[in-house]
DNA sequence: CAAATATAGGACTGAATGGTTCTAAATGCA
DNA sequence: TGCATTTAGAACCATTCAGTCCTATATTTG
């Protein structure tokens, strides 16, 4: 009833196809690249993932699942809602030194290399950004609950305008802005966003 | 002496690419994509271009020209100069409509596909990106002269600021964001720069 | 006319692409 | 033992790619 059983797992295997393809973008990935850094041959890689499109489309689900899930445990380990915020936007700037975290952002990479064209794509995209938008949404809320941001702002822009500088952030680094460039950006944006 | 003389423009020709190489990307560009679109035969292309990845420099360059140029017309027909900075953000709105507007921006759009792996491209988006923030520092300093913006506040900060709003914006459009999200966020990024 | 240059377009190269199919061996369960 | 399944790896396919080369024609100046 059962055959032999899969030497590799599924999961970091992808997980693996994710990094290559944030690093590299999608079409500058070959299958052969993919297949030296999953560990795989092609029989088994044809055999698990349908298509280099359909383990792309895989991995930027995960992704997305990742981010927020990082989003998510920075907020509860941060001592209050402003606090996470202000380390969410800061913290871009460690991104500067090592040269994986030039990379940007797998989600807004694609953006620019796909969304156009590929609606499937489009649409894995705009989930994630909604996804990151509705974490900022809840910290922009429990800020204002807190007191740290006026109560009477509007809570959906004030998300919508932190997501805006992060990925303005995490583009300056990719085009080479220095840490403290960024880093005076981001100071610069958190104290605004306590004045609106 | 001389022999048949060249049956297009040059530079023409060179924009037509630059749109494709917009529109499409360097990779997805394909040559006879360019051939059709500058109508040319390939002898013609070879003859002219040395090659794909120098006519890409060349149209890179010729973007940041225009970019710097359109940019530095706002400012010369605005009124004053937190009205350029209040029209260079707000006028990314408009771009939602037209699907060229979805485009991006060129210099961004290669920052995401080539900075991190070809150093003379990456030269390229640093110098557009130069250019392009001196623009807004002109500005925030007018307008700190004018007391529109606290005379007090760090100039290139405030420019280093606008401009990561600027391709949040942008990138937030490629992304889907609608048309009134754009003005919100842009609105309220304007509003910010004048309680810094 | 002759030299010089530009034109269009086809033939061709060599490499790389993603993807399919096949063989042959390995491994598990019933 | 026999069936099911995974493995590695190679052979193969059709396509596309950038780029070179060549022929033949057109158009200019000297």
């Amino acid at each position: 009833m059962a055959g032999r059983p899969r030497e590799f797992e599924v999961g970091a295997a992808r997980d693996a196809a994710m990094q290559l393809f944030w690093t590299k973008g999608y079409e500058a990935t070959s299958l052969s690249d993919l297949l030296s850094a999953m560990g795989l041959s092609k029989s088994s890689f044809y055999q698990t993932f349908e298509s280099k499109h359909v383990l792309f489309e895989q991995c930027l689900v995960r992704y997305g699942e990742l981010l927020i899930n990082d989003m998510r445990g920075g907020m509860a380990a941060a001592p209050n809602a402003l606090a996470f915020i202000h380390g969410a936007l800061t913290g871009i700037s460690k991104e500067t030194r090592d040269p994986r975290g030039r990379r940007g952002c797998l989600m807004m990479n694609t953006a620019a290399e796909f969304a156009q064209s590929d609606p499937g794509i489009a649409r894995c995209v705009k989930a994630g950004m909604d996804a990151s938008r509705a974490v900022f949404t809840e910290a922009v809320a429990a800020a204002q609950v807190d007191g740290e941001i006026d109560a009477k702002a509007n809570t959906e822009a004030l998300a919508d305008y932190l997501v805006t500088t992060v990925i303005g952030l995490k583009t300056q680094v990719k085009a080479g802005a220095s840490s403290k460039q960024i880093r005076s950006i981001a100071e610069l944006s958190v104290a605004a966003l306590q004045r609106m």
